[in-house]
RNA sequence: GCCGCGUUCGUCUAGGGGUCCAGGACGCCGGCCUUUCACGCCGGUAACACGGGUUCAAAUCCCGUACGCGGUACCA
């Protein structure tokens, strides 16, 4: 019986406040969310801010709002607390100097007093051709100045007078370190390509390796689920738990999201270049729905086993399993999740795609977006027909335009291809009728058209064409009667006049 | 260099000894629908990294090679 087997699952997401939250982040904060749903754990964010030097202020807050936009709020963290806080390794300092105090009293961890410049002689001396970069391990820690060589005396002499120092893990390097992933089945690793891992820093943190074992400990972590640049230190956070005398947890190791083509890690420098979405702000930015984005994300890597590719969080929390996350990295490809967000907004009703494209909407200050919120079934009217010709809820606010505002050009090849001999004629004709009939909607407009172009041996496209850019400008969109009924007699004339008197 | 993990269409994947001359999705290409553009529908393109085993039979199991990725910090 494994321990997590007797017990109620818990996980955890712990990312460092460094920055934005990366869509490779939130993937394994999801990951870890439908593993506690599915089993009814727990599902708890800690913050690991061990890193002064990286610590970026707003970090947690942005984490925090990014996990909440993805619908995947932590049962437990700094900010809605829990019984196994505090949730801030920042705030648990005590708790590592502790442990760490109690594995050098029982002998599995030392003092060393070495300088960063102390260390890089030792590589220095000691690299060779095979071994270009020397660790601080069991073959060369007897060369260094560390409480395996100094006397009592002398150690707690250098310690008094404040020496700046660091606790590491004594690794024998005798051993094998073997487990079961979840996700790659059984990994080993022989101990003696682990060095003597540096356990609390000299300014008196600890480092992730401490900090992240004693925390799963702690707070009763049944799983660890993250991605695989862990995975080679995995027997690290091992020993440390032997030497504690504690039970590791589970472990599985996610595959990483590459670049597109496939060159190293989903990076922030790659999006810049490529316009890509890596950050959850990004994402948000560019109009991505958060459903999309989740969908898009569980898929890489794990999939239930059928065809089905649409799904809501709560569906795939209920048939998530790590048996069936794949083990390759897998290229981030901007087809697909732009494909998963039509999806979503294709299935959205008018009513929420209206609500969808709001905040986009209000950031545009041209003219017809402040017409946009004029009219309220005219809004709703313009949505429907634009629906099915938009892949992102704010392209509403980007495309079609013409709904607010007279065009002001004219697309140049489909003015080539579509204004003949004759159009003007045919248009000022057409103009004339709408203004003097006696109604108008959609039906009217295009019964009028199609009867010109009877009346005139012409076929109704020599119209419609021509009359679409002069209403719109553009080649493409939505019907041109119901374009026409939405924009009113009224502006349609004043449009055909204005293009008959522009084109000729 | 060393250690570890990985490798099925361009991409995400199904499949885990016979049902696979390998299925789905995105993309791309054609067609239908529509006198627009999309949507939708129909069709097409395209893959088991390589070499050895094991077996009556291998995409599936084993070994090796190649390639890719990750790690190799007082960063996480």
């Amino acid at each position: 019986m494994t321990k997590s087997s007797l017990s109620k699952v818990r996980v955890r997401f712990a990312p460092s406040p460094t920055g934005s939250l990366h869509i490779g982040g939130l993937r394994t904060a999801l990951f870890n969310y439908f593993f506690a749903r599915r089993h009814s754990g727990a599902f708890v964010l800690r913050i690991e801010d061990t890193d002064q030097a990286r610590f970026v202020r707003e970090a947690e807050w942005d984490i925090l709002s990014g996990l909440k936009w993805a619908g995947i709020e932590p049962d437990e963290g700094p900010q809605q607390g829990g019984d196994f806080g505090p949730y801030r390794q920042s705030e648990r300092q005590a708790m590592y100097a502790l442990y760490a105090q109690q594995l050098i009293d029982e002998g599995h961890a030392y003092y060393a007093f070495d300088t960063p410049e102390e260390i890089e002689a030792m590589r220095e001396r000691f690299a060779t051709e095979e071994n270009p970069s020397p660790k601080y391990d069991a073959t060369t820690r007897g060369e260094m100045t560390n409480s395996l060589g100094l006397s009592g005396e002398e150690v707690r002499e250098r310690i008094e007078r404040g020496d700046a120092h660091v606790i590491r893990l004594k690794v024998d390097p005798g051993g094998r370190i073997t487990f079961q992933d979840h996700i790659r089945g059984r990994v080993s690793f022989s101990t003696g390509g682990i060095d003597d891992q540096v356990l609390i820093k000299s300014d008196g943190m600890p480092t992730y390796h401490l900090a992240n074992v004693v925390d799963d400990h702690a707070m009763g972590i049944t799983h660890v689920i993250r991605g695989e640049e862990w995975l080679s230190s995995t027997p690290k956070h091992i020993l440390l738990y032997q030497a504690l005398g504690w039970e590791p947890p589970e472990m599985a190791h996610m595959p990483l999201i590459m670049n597109p083509g496939g060159k190293g890690k989903l990076s922030k420098r790659h999006a810049e270049t490529q316009g890509l979405p890596v950050t959850v702000e990004q994402c948000q930015l560019a109009g991505y729905e958060p459903e999309a984005v989740i969908n898009f994300l569980a898929l890489l890597g794990w999939n239930p086993g059928d065809d089905k590719e649409i799904f809501s969080l709560d569906e795939m929390a209920e048939l998530f399993s790590l048996d069936r996350v794949n083990g390759g990295g897998v290229q981030f490809d901007v087809n697909k999740i732009n494909w998963f967000n039509q999806q979503y907004v294709r299935g959205f009703s008018v009513d929420q795609l209206l609500e969808r494209a709001e905040p986009h909407v209000r950031k545009n200050a041209s003219a017809w977006a402040a017409g946009f919120f004029k009219g309220e079934e005219r809004r709703r009217q313009i949505a429907a027909l634009m629906q099915p010709r938009i892949t992102f809820s704010k392209d509403l606010s980007e495309t079609g335009g013409y709904f607010f505002e007279d065009p002001t050009t004219y697309d140049e090849a489909a003015v080539k291809k579509r204004w003949k001999e004759g159009s003007a004629e045919l248009l000022s004709a057409y103009a004339d009728r709408l203004g003097a009939a006696s109604d108008f909607d959609a039906a009217q407009a295009e019964a009028m058209l199609r009867a010109l172009a009877e009346e005139r041996g012409a076929g109704a496209g020599r119209i419609i064409h021509p009359v679409r850019l002069a209403v719109s400008g553009v080649p493409g969109g939505p019907s041109l009667f119901d374009m026409m009924e939405v924009l009113g007699r009224e502006v349609c004339v004043r449009r055909i006049r204005k293009a008959v008197e522009v084109l000729g």
